[in-house]
DNA sequence: TTGAAATACGAACGTCCGTTTTGTACTATC
DNA sequence: GATAGTACAAAACGGACGTTCGTATTTCAA
């Protein structure tokens, strides 16, 4: 097998097992059975377990892009294109982009305390960046008129992201439909009431 | 060491590590190494390491009870009620009641992926407690004319636990100080838009 | 003082962990 | 067709895991 082929191969069965087990569970060993080799094979690509979880946070912020961030640069700024990350994320999470729900918030609140892991530094970053990309939206939405002059960008991502947790934990506990339809409803009235 | 008294500190000490390094990695040796026990001791008390998850989210449970729940009952119902408890918690996390954060939220989104885990049944149902209890105080405040009469008490909930997650979020961020504040600001909106 | 129960230690079991080393197919180049 | 290099398997390493068991210490009642 080509060496590229099989390392990204490796990488999205890790990705996906990451997403459920968390970032520390995560074991060669399982990811060598998964992807039915042996570890010695896995070891070849990746040296070390820190490594393979950082080339998985990689890995994870790639397909994250791909699936919420990049397709909403292919419409209008402003208040449409704030609209549009909101449910592309819904979709992301529905979709189960991830067999384990949301990469980031689990590996988040994962390693938050657990300071000897490296990848740490990493899942922060990436979460920052999307907080700062709605804030980043909100702020442009409020330069053309379209949300409130007065709107706070930074509590707006706060309350947007309260909403996206709030499914989270609604999955956790078995009522993810029910989940999806308050996060809705949340999302809509934050919008509507931070509305020019 | 009498029986309950040596029961009582291997679990007071296995819910901190449990927030930290989550339930599924918590191991026997690390919390009989921090009790200055021998495994064996620790199992001589709970059989199996199911059993001592278990007594885990039952001590943190109390725990929860004792810093958030309980206290508010002291207060009169209704709105006041329902204030006294989103205080509480603020103070229940800056207090860092449990090292690890929030000791449910952490094992709530580790284990729903996890079906393995005998605990995580037990997580999901004081989850969904709490969630009750929001509930059922914005019910409160609703039919004394406090809240507005067409406030949505499920979604009520839903908003102000999306304040507390983002706590959390910002605190794994290394935020913790803005987080408090932007939770403080959305949870009085919250209740401010609310209110009859 | 003796006997029994409670309590915890310490050693060992087998399994899995991350990692390293060795062996072996395949592939491409000369 | 010999050679070099890649890609992986297989095995072994020390260590940590959960669990079990035998034994020592303590506590208390008879």
């Amino acid at each position: 097998m080509a060496r590229d082929s099989s390392r990204e191969s490796i990488l999205d069965r890790a990705v996906q097992m990451a997403s459920v087990q968390g970032l520390d569970g995560l074991s060669i060993g399982g990811v060598a059975a998964a992807v039915a080799m042996s570890k010695g094979g896995i070891c070849a690509h990746f040296p070390s377990k820190a490594s393979l979880q950082a080339a998985v946070v990689e890995r994870a912020a790639e397909i994250f892009r791909g699936a919420v961030v990049d397709p909403i640069f292919t419409r209008p700024p402003g208040l449409e294109r704030l609209r549009a990350l909101t449910d592309a994320w819904f979709v992301y999470l529905s979709a189960e982009t991830f067999e384990g729900g949301c990469f980031f918030t689990n590996a988040l609140l994962e390693l938050d305390n657990l300071h000897g892991v490296e990848a740490r530094g990493a899942v922060a970053g990436q979460y920052g960046r999307y907080l700062d990309l709605i804030e980043r939206l909100a702020v442009e939405a409020i330069a053309r008129g379209e949300l409130r002059a007065d709107l706070d960008p930074r509590r707006f991502a706060f309350e947007l992201l309260g909403s996206q947790l709030g499914v989270l934990v609604w999955r956790g506990l078995g009522k993810t439909e029910e989940g999806f339809a308050l996060a809705r409803a949340a999302s809509n009235d934050l919008l509507a009431r931070s509305a020019a």
